[in-house]
DNA sequence: CAGTGGTCTAGACCACGAT
DNA sequence: TCGTGGTCTAGACCACTGG
């Protein structure tokens, strides 16, 4: 009867969508290219808003589309390719990277970090709380745990206003060896702060890259890094490999 | 007038949602244990069942929640650490990793991965499949792909039934000596046939793990890994760190 | 101010798993 | 067959951006 497909279950309505919208951006859009406000394209489509919304949801996880409020939806630039093990073994805050120190506290971390770290519950330590950039958009949020005891030299500093004191941290980190590091990458969703050095909204998806750094046989310093994930492709390579590049 | 955030942006429900949800998680709920349903939930909070779900769903992505059409919701375990450096320059295939090949076939790769192969368009690779599972659960899909001119002795296995192919293939590559690896990890959403093999729905949110494989001073292979980013932590590593284990 | 995307509602029906 | 989560609708109002 020169039916292909009549049994099988019915496709949802979203995925077909967004199948049709996929083949559009790949022919009918340039990069940065506004498209039509969601009532239209729903209409046009022929289905509810929300359901439009569900398809334009997951281009956006994809990173082919950028949706800002009051502005409205736009073409995505392919994912910018971000080194996450770059210098290879090297204290964070060397001259080499990306990250811009922005303050630090003394105060007790996260259940979880304090278990990485080793510190009793409770326990404060150095928190340096930095950001990246790159190509004059912000890609990720840092927070570096150090406790004090690794890390000589950094009492006192109090005083010191926050941007300051973070360099400072950073400058007593470097004057370790560093003997190894290890790190994982999840998945997560924005807390609220991160989600404003961003620019995104909280709740957005994000990848969570947590670093141990040892030196002097302990885990001298925790990094939690939170990288847009619509907009990032963390790459880790023996080479300076550009997947994708272009 | 004793107020602390008055003026502040009302936050939305769902989000509140999330935030109490996730403390009845960590204090009222063992990992397995099954929630009440989604009407149930809804009706308790003073919600509309949509809004609930926008929580659920974040909290699914944060690997909090597990939920199964036509089951229940229940409490996530704890995210499992999966080694994807782990073998640490090493060949797909090796002994000691833990994929499991599933069929080969020769055929014309995605555009994205002919590009970073080098061969030309619509050129065929031999392509395996492979699944891995840890603790028994399946984490990952894996397509692998080996174009021919890199690897001799593959000519005329047509005739191999599927798995016995894979295990050629994989044969075949690890005569090579491979010479340098990277990798980069994105966001993804599962394409229907990964979403099957992963136990998911299609659109699943994955990490999506490509690597290249470099041997005779070229790319001798590019695998495309697919993880459940809801129940996997991708590890790599000098040591082999045990992020929050238990 | 007008127009955008973000949130929320109160329903309905469907696909799936267990019984 | 029943209960679950998954999809979908047709509205409404809100928060933000820009002119």
């Amino acid at each position: 009867m020169g039916t292909t497909q009549l049994e099988t279950v019915p496709e949802p309505k979203y995925w077909h969508l967004k199948t049709v919208l996929t083949e559009a951006l790949d022919s009918e859009f340039a990069v940065g290219e506004i498209l039509p406000n969601e009532r239209e394209l729903a209409a046009r489509f022929g289905v509810a808003r929300a359901t439009l919304r569900q398809a334009l949801e997951q281009l956006e996880l994809e990173g082919r589309l950028q949706r800002r409020r009051g502005v409205g939806t736009t073409v995505a630039p392919p994912r910018m390719g971000v080194a996450v093990g770059d210098a290879g073994h090297a204290w964070p805050g060397a001259d080499t990277d990306a990250w811009q120190p922005v303050d630090s506290v003394e105060a007790p971390p996260p259940q979880a970090v304090a278990r990485l770290l080793g510190t009793a519950a409770g326990e404060d330590v150095h928190t340096v709380r930095r950001t990246r950039r790159t190509h004059a958009q912000p890609v990720a949020a840092e927070l570096l745990y150090v406790p004090a005891a690794g890390v000589p030299g950094l009492a006192g500093l109090d005083t010191l206003p926050g941007a300051a004191r973070a360099r400072a941290v950073l400058r007593e980190l470097q004057r370790l060896e560093l003997e190894g590091q290890d790190r994982a990458v999840e998945l997560g969703s924005a807390r609220a702060d991160d989600a404003k050095q961003l620019d995104r909204l909280p709740g957005a998806p994000v990848l969570l890259v947590t670093t141990r750094y040892f030196a002097a046989g302990r885990t001298a310093a925790v990094s939690v890094a939170t990288y847009r994930a619509d907009t990032c492709r963390l790459t880790f390579g023996d080479t300076g490999m550009q997947l994708l590049a272009g």
